[in-house]
DNA sequence: AACTGACGTGTAAGCGCTTTCATTGCAGCG
DNA sequence: CGCTGCAATGAAAGCGCTTACACGTCAGTT
């Protein structure tokens, strides 16, 4: 392995200018740091990352932990991430929280102990106060759909307030009176919030949720599929379904499948979140887009502008706004 | 930051003693070492990965690159080798491939930068030569879905020949006998091994394929679409269509639909991976599942095997067979 | 009683970097 | 011509850990 004192010795320098070299160019006089990088090159010499970490420079490397890399909700985040932290010149590392409380934490802690420089947390299960705890403690965290009271400016989320309202707007729009919803676990604040919107939209139109007609059900197409046969089991009469997510809506579209209920002419159907199978259903899948790919850029640059830029943290957003996509589950009436 | 020199403070022993107990307690007396430990806990300590890594330690992780993790197909891969890994007590980190083969290059490097004990390589853009230039170099490397001449017992693949084979006879048992194939790119090995494994069973069979019914595509879901259309318009019969993956067959579906074809009435499809579209479709697919999540616990743990403890590696497979899934995308004619 | 080993532990030398502080050389000044 | 001040560099002290080596201690020998 090449070392930096290889290529001091090569260059002629201590190894300290070619520290410099490595990170602060312009500080070192032109034709020193040419013959330094040449050997650099030539050496092939790559810096040792843990030297440079345990020497204390900064890691350059933003971490996230989510739970699994196969959910396509969270491939898309990691990969905006990814992508714009790239564009910066920083690494992304991605960890698989174990389940539960204590792998959320396990995750966070491992992060921090590989010296990401920033930390982006997805936390179902950890409570609001042992949040506190670890993002008073880890500086340079940020929270994804989570909003941690005291802590608003290091939280990233969707607008799920505003978001719920343009489905339930679309919804109406398109002439539909009697609407059916099915939930996440009511438990999740972003669940509340969808609930919110989407009342106060009905509302505001003169309509009413009966409360009979809003299950809640679990995010999982399983979920979906029984949700759809209870409303279905009450008897009363609903010409749209407002799904949590796209995963239950492809359930519920299968329960009309057996139930011989066309999609939409008998009931129409809007999905939440637009992950990859949302175009693949039949029909295609109307739902509210979540702008997944910037929330994980966002929340990669605003870890990042924490840590080393408190200033720059302030013009980032930290909150966004869905948008419906109209495809063809949903039926003008 | 706690280190262990508090810890070794606290418990009243030297440092040495304390990286012992976290490394080989059992060459520590029971007493002692029950005495670091509590210390340990007490305090919280966690050893700091980089100062580890420099002092030579094994890094006791698996780095994987992939090209972005939105892929529903290596999201599987990456999820199967992070949960086996984690049951062994190692840790997985995952990197995005930047586009290309300098990308590729990047990104192992990048991963052998971070010590990762062993890193596994899903390379479409590097050269054989550069290939085994790389995996002399850094010998726990492994790679899946390639073959590489020399360096077999380090690559893990689908036995694509196998796989088509199936498929062709599922759709031969049928009772089709005029058969289109839309394929990935004929440089891929895979996609080469997949055709002969075809074109051998359906030659076992006594029938042969038609060149004019096998079209070359680019695994994307345009390119199926397009594939499908361009094999109506040359206006041979055919009763059923392999796709060489899911997406494609999705594209294929949908040019049916335009085009009032009934899958499996008329046309009938089978698939390849069987990732999460795939039982979402109408009609569901049926399609060839390759054992994703089994690939990736075997690559992350062959990896570690070759690190470590290269007998282990003897036992493990290198080859994994696809069986299909039977949907409702084949008819029986 | 002196001698051997085995065992448990401590001492201290790195691992490859970064960074503070000191040093040097030299332009610009009175 | 001697100063000051600045720019460029070097020397060396860590960062927190692992590990080779050395050092008791205390059985079990002879």
């Amino acid at each position: 392995m090449v070392t930096m004192l290889d290529v001091s010795r090569k260059a002629g320098v201590s190894t300290a200018t070619v520290s410099r070299v490595i990170n602060k160019p312009e500080i070192v006089d032109e034709k020193t740091r040419l013959t330094v990088q040449k050997a650099i090159s030539t050496l092939d010499y790559r810096p040792n990352l843990f030297a440079r970490g345990l020497a204390g420079r900064s890691s350059h490397t933003i971490g996230i932990a989510v739970n699994g890399f196969s959910s396509p909700y969270f491939g898309l985040v990691i990969d905006g991430m990814e992508q714009a932290l790239a564009r910066v010149g920083y690494k992304t590392i991605a960890e698989s929280n174990r389940r539960g409380a204590e792998g959320e934490r396990e995750a966070w802690l491992s992060l921090i102990e590989r010296r990401c420089e920033g930390v982006i947390i997805h936390s179902a299960n950890l409570s609001d106060e042992e949040l506190k705890h670890l993002m008073q403690q880890h500086p340079s965290s940020v929270l994804i759909n989570r909003l941690l009271p005291d802590f608003e400016h290091r939280c990233i989320n969707l607008d799920n307030f505003h978001a719920a309202e343009i489905a339930a707007k679309h919804l109406i729009d398109n002439g539909h009176r009697e609407i059916a919803v099915i939930t996440g676990p009511k438990r999740n604040f972003e669940v509340k919030d969808r609930i919110n919107g989407f009342n106060f939209t009905l509302n505001n139109a003169g309509l009413k949720l009966d409360k009979d007609l809003t299950i809640e059900a679990d995010f999982s197409g399983l979920s979906g599929q029984e949700g759809l046969e209870k409303l279905l089991a009450t008897g009363k009469k609903f010409t749209a379904v407002f799904f949590h997510n796209d995963e239950m809506a492809a359930g519920g579209m299968e329960t009309c499948r057996k139930a011989n209920i066309r999609i939409p002419e008998d009931i129409s159907i809007i999905g939440f979140d637009d992950v990859a199978i949302a175009k693949h259903l039949t029909p295609k899948l109307t739902t509210v887009r979540q702008p997944l790919r910037e929330i994980g850029a966002t929340a990669g640059l605003l870890a990042r502008a924490i840590a080393n830029n408190p200033n720059d943290a302030d013009h980032l957003p930290r909150t966004f706004q869905a948008e419906v996509v109209e495809r063809a589950s949903v039926a003008r009436i």
